[in-house]
DNA sequence: TCGCGAATGTAATATACTATAACTTTGAAA
DNA sequence: TTTCAAAGTTATAGTATATTACATTCGCGA
């Protein structure tokens, strides 16, 4: 009883799939040490394959943490479409933040791996991974369920986007720890969910009526 | 004309000061390609020394990465301080906020290193990083100039350091390009800024009249 | 169905980095 | 002045990335 394509499947030459198996299993060795956890040379072992085999999908190291970090952005992405399809009492923005979190905590070193590293700097306009995180962010735009009035969605999707962000890293680094920890994660995540929503309501009025600035 | 320790000094045996000298010569590499441009092999050829020399003064590469993301939290503390110091027109906060985020853009990859990887959540509780990492927090307390009300000033130095801190990140992976690039990343910071300020005002009050729970 | 080329794998090897062990030099305290 | 611990050295083991040259296999057109 072998997992299906984990290993190179008796005595084959070739692999059958070893792009993809490598992918996931770089995805499982990231779990837990983020990007330093991934080495080609383990992968290829696992994989039962020689050392430089990977070298043929992947034009070296940053390339396959690239297309790591793109699958690790369409499984957020996922989790976080799913989170904000499921009925609930509270409102889609609220779900997405809180399995942002969760994604976050949980799933740790591939937070980091998505985040921390600069792959997704480096990554190219038109890439694979530029994509996928583009289209992640298109979640945030969409949970917020505001009218497009101007970029305002936008910027307030920046706006909770960053500071959900934040709220992960520095929990991960035990900055909850001591006095301030009486304030869990959650009870954080959900201010600034409310305080967006406050803020966008308050553009959106403002928008429609241009001549009065309100306090 | 030699720089005062940088190199080891002519054909001096003992370098003189190579913890010090390795410190700031690793800092200086980590300026451009973070953590992972911090080789202890680079430092010692660097610096003139043998390549095992750094391991007299650091266990491994770990422990001379904790030192050096201590020192850097201390340098970010110390502009901290003095952007809250000089007179201005601007509050202590937003003040503080903007040299966080000119820090964060500007010396990318030291503040990669220091809130990136995961030095800091290994740190010991007493130990030097440790240490230097609450003293840079204490200063966010202290940009609130909120008196102190029960745990509530905690909070909001947290939230508006998760903010803070998601904006830099977001920045460095150039998630403001496109059509959210109009809010630039200034207006952003004042938007959390101005926010901090209101919800602190707010819970000031309710914290002083504890039964008007009003919106 | 034959065979040929592209894709995919292997073995061998160069280079770089971390880390340890055993030995040497030196400064400073007793 | 002696001596010894701190701080340096050379030598070496182990692991990782990456390249080169060679081997095998798949699939497609003749």
């Amino acid at each position: 009883m072998r997992s299906q394509l984990a290993r190179k499947p008796e005595k084959t030459y070739h692999h059958g799939d070893l792009r993809e198996a490598l992918i996931r299993a770089a995805l499982r060795e990231a779990e837990h040490g983020g990007a330093e956890a991934i080495s080609i040379k383990a992968l290829a072992k696992q994989l039962g394959v020689s050392q430089p085999a990977p070298y043929r999908h992947f034009a070296d190291r940053e390339a396959l943490l690239a297309a790591v970090t793109a699958e690790a952005f369409r499984q957020l992405s996922a989790i976080l479409r799913d989170a904000m399809a499921k009925p609930s009492e509270q409102s889609k923005l609220s779900r997405l933040a809180q399995a942002t979190l969760d994604f976050g905590l949980r799933r740790n070193g591939i937070y980091r791996l998505m985040f921390a590293s600069r792959t997704v700097s480096y990554a190219a306009k038109g890439s694979e991974l530029h994509e996928a995180t583009r289209e992640t962010f298109a979640l945030v735009i969409d949970a917020l369920e505001a009218p497009a009035v101007g970029l305002l969605r936008e910027r307030q999707a920046l706006k909770i986007w960053a500071a959900l962000h934040g709220v992960v890293m520095l929990a991960e680094q035990g900055l909850f720890t001591g006095e301030a920890a009486h304030a869990t994660r959650e009870e954080l995540v959900e201010d600034f969910v409310s305080e967006t929503k406050a803020a966008l309501a308050a553009a959106i009025k403002g928008a429609r009526r241009p001549k009065k600035p309100g306090a």
